[in-house]
DNA sequence: TAAAGTCTGTACCTTTCGTTACAGAGATTC
DNA sequence: GAATCTCTGTAACGAAAGGTACAGACTTTA
């Protein structure tokens, strides 16, 4: 037999990739099999526990990921330049708003209560991480978590909204508004009167 | 046979509900049939395009009741009478985010390219009538746009965030900050210093 | 009441799903 | 170099998928 090696560490960002295109449900074991060039006796022997034991194993990749660009960084860097970072990754990340939070995606339908645990803490840690940095950043304000809700919830919705409207540029812009050191213009809702 | 004369414009929400459950790929038609009360026959009869006839009609249903409880208030109403009133029809209709949009969940995997054409202009007319709402709020803003587009993106990324960390408070307060009308507080990521 | 039309339940079709079984090829160990 | 382990391809499984066929029962029209 042909035997090409592959390690599990390969594997996984092509999962990753797949699932994010389709789905949980969406995703089917044959076009795992042909897109990622291994056969089910492969897959299987990855992934004992089947397609569910695959989403799960790209769900800890892609929080690794964020672990180490960027929840990390928002502990350890200068507050400006942690969401700076912060920013600037999910804009390559995301592609524009072309390419799906799987974690989010997860989060709208069923698969949440299957990953409830996964979808939970990867949502739960950014914020506290990004919430913490804002602190750090203005220890006056007292809306820090809230704050943290509001651009996390800005950067999930905006893949929505980018996606929905085919718009990359909608994405970026939304973005970048949420920078911290444009001169301190008003990044709310309704521009300050006063 | 048994006849109970169903219409289908009591089957419609029906469909609704289970395809916010469930997502496009993760609803069947033995669940439609199962939770509806219809059999296949009836199911095919209404919908002869089968399943993707029926999320059709759910998403032209959504269309119509947006249409009528936000986008035709925005254009109609007193600019912030008309934003409240926006933001009162998405607290109760997302319940708290946990009741999901369906149109921002199809937006999110493959299915999007099926209904590329509800979603699409879904998001748009969204945008566009907020945005025009907007201007007339304030004409001297160049930003209408880009407003329209955080608050329609924090209120997608709100429901994608409550159901992931199941707290619905954090939706609402989402919501709730982005209101025009309590005493002009800067709603943006940061607060304004100056 | 006869005819036509609308709705419904059931049985069945084909395809695809996720999963398993297993033999064999290559690498590794002793 | 035999034994063992890791990986791979193929075939097949039962279950569930989406969809079709169709006769029967009720409504409506005439």
């Amino acid at each position: 037999m042909a035997r090409i090696v592959a390690e599990k560490a390969d594997v996984v960002p092509v999962l990753a990739e797949i699932f994010r295109q389709h789905g949980y449900e969406g995703t089917s074991i044959g076009i795992i099999s042909e897109r990622s060039g291994l056969g089910r006796g492969s897959l299987y022997h990855f992934f004992p526990g089947g397609k569910a034991d695959m989403a799960a194993a790209v769900l800890d990749h892609v929080s690794d990921w964020f672990e180490v660009n960027v929840f990390r960084p928002l502990e350890v860097l200068p507050p400006e330049a942690a969401i700076n970072t912060m920013l600037d990754a999910v804009l390559t990340y995301f592609e524009g708003g072309q390419r799906v939070c799987i974690v989010g995606a997860f989060a709208l339908d069923q698969t949440r209560d299957r990953f409830a645990g996964a979808v939970g803490s990867y949502f739960a840690r950014w914020v506290a991480v990004l919430a913490a940095c804002l602190r750090r950043m203005e220890p006056s304000a007292g809306t820090c978590q809230e704050q943290a809700h509001r651009m996390i919830a800005t950067i999930q919705g905006g893949i929505v909204l980018a996606r929905a409207t085919g718009d990359a540029e909608t994405f970026r812009t939304l973005i970048n508004e949420l920078r911290p050191n444009e001169g301190r213009t008003n990044h709310g809702a309704f521009k300050a009167h006063d």
